[in-house]
DNA sequence: ATAGAGTCTATAGCTGACTATAGAATCAAG
DNA sequence: CTTGATTCTATAGTCAGCTATAGACTCTAT
């Protein structure tokens, strides 16, 4: 009785030590409860959640789906869906290919970046400090004159190296 | 002097005109230049912005800089000292390396999940509808078990199809 | 008994780059 | 002269995924 961890024959675990051995906040834990992610197993007398060993594999469930670009809307849809005793394989091989044309997109774009960028910062190389604009930075390259109404106006976000491909 | 559109030796834009001509949204030449981006030349007497040709030049210069990754923070920095005579050639050029890093780190990344995505589908195709966890999304590839606090889960973003899977 | 850690709910703020709304004034055309 | 489009300012909302705060409880150790 005097054990520093209560454990019964399934043992459960208190929101902090989820936290602590699955690596996910205490506050994101709660903020993937309101989103249906998962749920505690119960709660104490005192209102405490108390969780199973199930939600690791939920997590791990949460975060594998992440890693592989899914929103936490499609997590939820899936997990639902699996909760309902349906087995929504189908809808989430057509998620996994949609993800997979996305970030083929992605890739491709991030490679158009890189080559302007490079191009860019070549051309200022070669160009050294002309007058008129800004270090060169729209002379050294032509593409994407503010002329065009139509073609989307695509640009990545970036403050450091934050979270978002 | 009856003319559709009043021009002087150099011309002089409405908002709505320079978002027409230039593909930027009205509300959103009023954001740049609430952050520092732009500027009208002047005003009506009854208070309209007034734009001459130099804003084309400048929103191709937002654009380009979005187009290559910097933030519309460092573009206001940039544009803020040029205005002040300064020529931060060499801080653009740091951007522009610490932007290329990032670029290649998140090149790196993203091929990291598509492979990871990839193997997964694979993974499923071998493994079919066993039964335990959803569609194998987690037994199919054993990276990312939810037990390492220290290494950032990254979940990159993807809207895709919102509601029909 | 008490200090301090942990937990609770509810709500607000963060990031970046917009986008939308409300309500008023102004302008151009018929 | 009237209608409708455009513009003005100021403020709030959007997206996604958290993160932080406030104020109240509860648990554990000394």
């Amino acid at each position: 009785m005097a054990a520093t961890q209560q454990k019964t024959s399934t043992s459960l675990w208190k929101i902090g030590e989820v936290a602590k051995r699955s690596g996910v906040a205490v506050e994101t834990l709660r903020f993937y409860e309101s989103r249906a992610l998962i749920v505690p197993t119960g709660r104490t007398h005192s209102g405490y959640r108390l969780y199973d060993e199930s939600v690791f594999e939920r997590l791990a469930f949460v975060k594998k789906s992440q890693t592989v670009g899914f929103t936490l809307d499609q997590v939820a849809w899936i997990i639902a869906e699996a909760r309902e005793g349906r087995r929504p394989c189908h809808e989430v091989r057509e998620m996994a290919r949609g993800r997979l044309a996305e970030l083929d997109q992605k890739l491709a774009e991030l490679k158009r970046y890189r080559r302007e960028l490079q191009q860019t910062v070549a051309a200022w190389d070669r160009v050294g400090e002309k007058d008129g604009m800004i270090c060169g930075l729209i002379e050294g390259l032509d593409a994407g004159s503010a002329k065009a109404p139509s073609a989307s106006p695509i640009g990545p976000r970036s403050k450091s190296s934050r979270k978002g491909i």
